[in-house]
Formats: C-alpha cells, sequence, structure tokens
DNA sequence: CTGACCAAATTGGTCTGACCAGACCGCAGT
DNA sequence: ACTGCGGTCTGGTCAGACCAATTTGGTCAG
C-alpha cells in the first residue's frame, strides 16, 4: 500500500498541475490540510517536503506558495505524463529529444576516451541488433543496453545522471505502449544504422561513430512516437501511475 | 537561520558523499539518528525524506539504505560541487559541455518555430554584446539572459527545467570565481561569435544560428574553465553553501 | 552442519497534543 | 490616511505513544 503522505503528496502534485492552486497563491495551512485529508499534520508536513523537493511550492514561515512550472525539479515530468487521459505527446517529443541529444553527447565522450577494450565492448552489444532476428521487446532493450553503456561509458555523471531519470519516468508510458512496440518498429533502418555505427566504431572514426548514434537516437525517437501515434488511432488511453 | 531538518540533512548528504555510509549499506535508525543530532525523531524524518527524494536513500520499513551515486537526482550536483576544497573541475566541464548541449536543442527548436518577432526579440537581447563595451560581469549577465531566452522560446519544458536546475548549482560556485572571470573573457572572440549569431538570426538560417549558438556556449565553457584555472593557479579555495 | 521456522526486538509510518518564534492582519490612535 | 501595536495564524520543533511490517536471532528438524 502507499503510504499517506505519498496520497497526500499526490493528490496536491495533481492540485496545482491542473492549477486548482495557481502559481503564487498560498497553499492552505498545514492544519487545514491535516483535516483536509484527515490525516496527522506530521503527514502532511512530509507531503509539503515533497512538493517543495520537486519544486512545485516554496515554503516559507507564515505560509507556503505555489510556484511556476518553469521552476519546478526535472521529477514532475512523471506527474506531468501521468496526468490527462494520455501522456502528453508534445512533452513525450521532448523527452525523447533532449535524451537524443544528450546520448549525443556522451557518444562524443566515448570517441574521445574510450580504451579499445570498451570499443569492443560496444561492438559486443551490437552483434545482436546487426543480425535482425530479435522480437520487438528484445530489440527495444538491446537498444536500450547499447545507449546506456555509451552513457556509462562516456564517464559524464551529470549525462548518465538526466537521461536515467528522465528514462525512469518515461518507461512507464512506454510500457504501457509495448503492444503497439511492433508498428513503429523500422527494422531495416534500424540495421543499416546499426552497420554504420558498428563500422565507425571498428576504425574509430569520432565523427562516424557520433553520426550513427545520433542517427541511432533519432530512429528510436521516430519508433516511440509511431507507436504513440497508433496507440493514439486506437483511441488507447495510456494511464500511468507515478 | 538554516532550519534543524536542513542541518541534519545537509550531515547525511556529507556522510554519504564522502563515502562514511556506502551505498548498500544501511543507514542507523531514525531514533539513533535524532540521538546523534539530538533532535526530535520528526525532523529526523524531515531530513531522511530529503536524502530520499534526493536520490541518496531508499527507505523501506524496517530501514533505510544507501543508493549508489547514479541512481542520484541531478539535485546532487550541487552537494557534489561544494564537496571538498574546491569544486570538481571535471564536474564542472561536464555540467557546462551538458548546457552547451541543450542550448544547441534549444537553437534546433527555436529555428523551427520562432515568429519574426521572436527572433526580433533575440536579436535586441543580442545588441549590447556586440558593441564589446560590457564590463565582464555584465557581459556575463547578457550571455546568461541571451541563452535563457533562447532556452524559452525554445518552448522545450524539458530542456529548460535541465537546464535551469543544473545552472542553479553552478551559479554560486561562478560568483566565487567572478574576481576571476576577466582573465578568462575573450572578448573578441565574442564579439565575432555574437556577430554571426546576429547575421543568422536576420536572415533565419536554421544551420548558421544552431551553429552560432553551439559556438556561443563552447565559447561560454571555455571562459568558465579557463577563470577555474586562474583560480586554481592562485591556490584560491573555491567552497560552496549548499 | 545446514536450512527452515518462529518469536522477540527493531524499524518506519502515523497519531495526539503541545510550545515557540516569526509572519500576517486588523484595529486603534495619531 | 498613515502608523504602531496586539492578537492570530503559520511553520518548525518537541515529547511520547501505538501499529504493522521487517529484521534478527535463536531453535529445531533434517
Amino acid at each position: 500500500m502507499t503510504t499517506k503522505h505519498e496520497t497526500i503528496s499526490d493528490a496536491l502534485v495533481e492540485d496545482i498541475l491542473s492549477g486548482r492552486y495557481r502559481p503564487g497563491e498560498r497553499l492552505p495551512s498545514e492544519r487545514d490540510l491535516a483535516a483536509r485529508f484527515d490525516a496527522n499534520r506530521g503527514a502532511v508536513r512530509e507531503a509539503m517536503k515533497r512538493l517543495e523537493q520537486l519544486g512545485l511550492t516554496a515554503i516559507h514561515p507564515g505560509g507556503a506558495r505555489v510556484n511556476a512550472l518553469e521552476s519546478a525539479s526535472l521529477d514532475v515530468v512523471s506527474h506531468l505524463l501521468a496526468r490527462g487521459e494520455q501522456p502528453d505527446e508534445v512533452l513525450v517529443d521532448q523527452i525523447l529529444t533532449v535524451v537524443t541529444g544528450l546520448v549525443g553527447i556522451a557518444a562524443d565522450a566515448v570517441v574521445q576516451r574510450a580504451k579499445p577494450a570498451e570499443i569492443e565492448q560496444l561492438r559486443v552489444l551490437i552483434q545482436p541488433l546487426i543480425s535482425g532476428d530479435l522480437d520487438p521487446v528484445a530489440h527495444q532493450a538491446a537498444r536500450f543496453n547499447l545507449m546506456g553503456t555509451v552513457m556509462q561509458l562516456s564517464g559524464n555523471l551529470v549525462c548518465r545522471l538526466i537521461a536515467r531519470t528522465l528514462l525512469e519516468q518515461l518507461v512507464p508510458s512506454m510500457q504501457a505502449l509495448q503492444p503497439y512496440a511492433r508498428k513503429g518498429l523500422d527494422l531495416q533502418a534500424y540495421s543499416q544504422n546499426i552497420a554504420e555505427l558498428d563500422a565507425a566504431l571498428a576504425e574509430v572514426n569520432a565523427g562516424a561513430v557520433r553520426a550513427a548514434l545520433a542517427d541511432l537516437s533519432s530512429l528510436n525517437r521516430a519508433t516511440v512516437m509511431r507507436a504513440f501515434a497508433a496507440a493514439k488511432a486506437d483511441g488507447i488511453t495510456i494511464k500511468v501511475a507515478v
């Protein structure tokens, strides 16, 4: 079971994101909220602490105020995704765009500093993707694994933290989309791209590696967006638990 | 005055980041921590909540455990920067690398969707930077303003959230570096780059705008890194409050 | 000696009720 | 209308308590 302060904070997040409490407004006092949620003030305080850390509110002695969405933490994304009837396509696109960019950054770092053994490690991960006899789910897993490894080998902690945060929040939505993964999957495009990547790695060609990984990331993005479109066409409601 | 649970959570963060509590280990119980910090259990709980939200710990009934740094939130960056005698150059470099990438992403979005009025808005912000008669501090502020506006005009919320989070955490370190801003500032390079950007905007040349903004971002990065080097050469200890 | 199993101690989650310092609000006096 | 001053409200902290779930440690059968 979810804990009580989770319930409370989720409700408050929903209230804020839905605009029931507007930026700049004052939130009800902790005592009032405790009454509203039939909870103890301590539980409410923990929920409020959560809101503050999400960057949605600023708590001062005298009262808590709602912040503008722009000053929120990256973690609000999952709440934004889970809100409404289905995940916001625009938001998903933005996430994937950023992830694409991050993979590019990581790729740059990898080609600059990777040791031969690490390059080899990447090429091993690539092999299954070239053969092309993977089912869509395994294919997706292999792609994720490959890109995750690139992130790791990049040695860029900031890059990894962001990518992990974003993907962690996106994955629940993606799982709901899995039935549509097949439709969006252009295996041929992937095979070609992956082969390029492999060749680029083999000759340690920085520019080519970067380009191939960027393309791979773009393919991923296109795949997901197509799956979204397919789901939408089916009128499927994709609702995700936060 | 900083609140008590802040004091506690800062101390615990320091303990974790310094390795006194290692990933996988169990943290002392809330009651023990309350005794150690001479505080009430409620205050300790709020501090623990903070740690959990930072992604540094996972709290289950039965005990809290320390997470690996890789699964932390982006917000740990400020703590990492504030730790030790001076901000970690590698980390600062990573942050600026990512920010550079994000500006590139934002620039792509801007050239794709910006209206003429918005382009004009950017060009207005650029003017002071072309003339070149700004002092280093004002110059830096103008650059930040310009890049922030690009972020805003991109319409990419995710991009903005990340960039803001990173810069917010970096700014305190940068302020400590301000005495060295002059040394790292290559005004001529900036003027040239800014002029290119202005021209690219004038003719709404997507590729050129993107390239110019990427260069601008790289210049910023180089500027900061040079200032760091200068500070380090002076043996200056840059310690930042979290 | 190993492994399954059970009871006690421990832990986090929640509650009640209370006090303090600072912020906020309205009323009185100028 | 403006200013100054209380009373009220708010968040921060504290104390002590109960519950359910987990962890722990010892016991016992294999």
